[in-house]
DNA sequence: GTGTTTGCAAAGTGTTTGCAATTTA
DNA sequence: TAAATTGCAAACACTTTGCAAACAC
């Protein structure tokens, strides 16, 4: 039953589990959202991206919805935010430790594995703080 | 002669020298802003601290023109601009080689030697690409 | 003088929000 | 039915831009 969606039967009914896992309402727009991140592909998304890919599926989800959802999504740990340049911010579907390499030339973003990159000698933090996160960012361009 | 701007005689040229080596005009504004940053301190300061920095210390200098100013400074290699989170852009004063620490709870950026950390095992980038700069950032919160 | 820079206001981009209608549990 | 979610449009924060007046060389 219920033919008209891709993710049918098994994909379906995990995703269900995800959202409800994450303690999110499984409502038609998130699970066509969801649908499209989590398929076991790391991906980095902009809300743009997504709200188009949606369209294109003739998924109508309104842009906000698609803020909004990928917010609770982030609050809910199913997604993280990484801020690269300005402009737009990227959802990264990969919520494990790991780096990014940003091309600058296409504005494209890629993972690298944590264990790829050794960092050693951290500073020392200020009083009464503790590190939430190592963000590294390998910027590279064309070498033309 | 010229007394009534605060930095004058030797620092006052310094700037001028600055801005023209860079080359760019060394307008009223440009200099105000530039005496403003370039004090021999590291500085992460965004757009809008500036321009209040200059309004409270009456340079008349509007919104756009400090936008425009930092981008050419940045343009000319005079300041480093960084992305912590969406919002505002920093722009570092500190052009040398260093990462930075962000404090989530007050959003403050300090700068870290780049000798504290030691990166290794870089992997290997794509074909025809160059590793342009190597981004860290040091996300620290309360441990409250 | 000629080309650059300024300032203002308007436009632009990416994101969030207020609120009525809809949907979920 | 009560609470959460949606969609739209308006609001938002930050930044850029168009253009006439002011300025630097």
């Amino acid at each position: 039953m219920n033919s008209k969606n891709k993710s049918a039967s098994g994909k379906y009914g995990n995703l269900q589990t995800l959202l409800q896992g994450a303690g999110l309402r499984p409502t038609k727009q998130r699970l066509a959202l969801a649908g499209l991140l989590f398929d076991g592909c790391d991906k980095h998304v902009t809300a743009e991206q997504v709200h188009a890919s949606l369209t294109r599926m003739k998924a109508k989800v309104s842009l906000a919805t698609v803020y909004n959802s990928l917010n609770h999504f982030r609050g809910a740990g199913l997604l993280r935010q990484v801020v690269v340049d300005g402009g737009q911010a990227f959802f990264d579907t990969n919520i494990g430790s790991h780096h990014h390499v940003f091309d600058e030339d296409t504005g494209l973003l890629t993972d690298i594995p944590a264990a790829s990159i050794r960092v050693s000698h951290l500073p020392k933090l200020p009083q009464g703080k503790k590190l939430a996160r190592v963000d590294i960012v390998l910027r590279v361009q064309s070498n033309a």
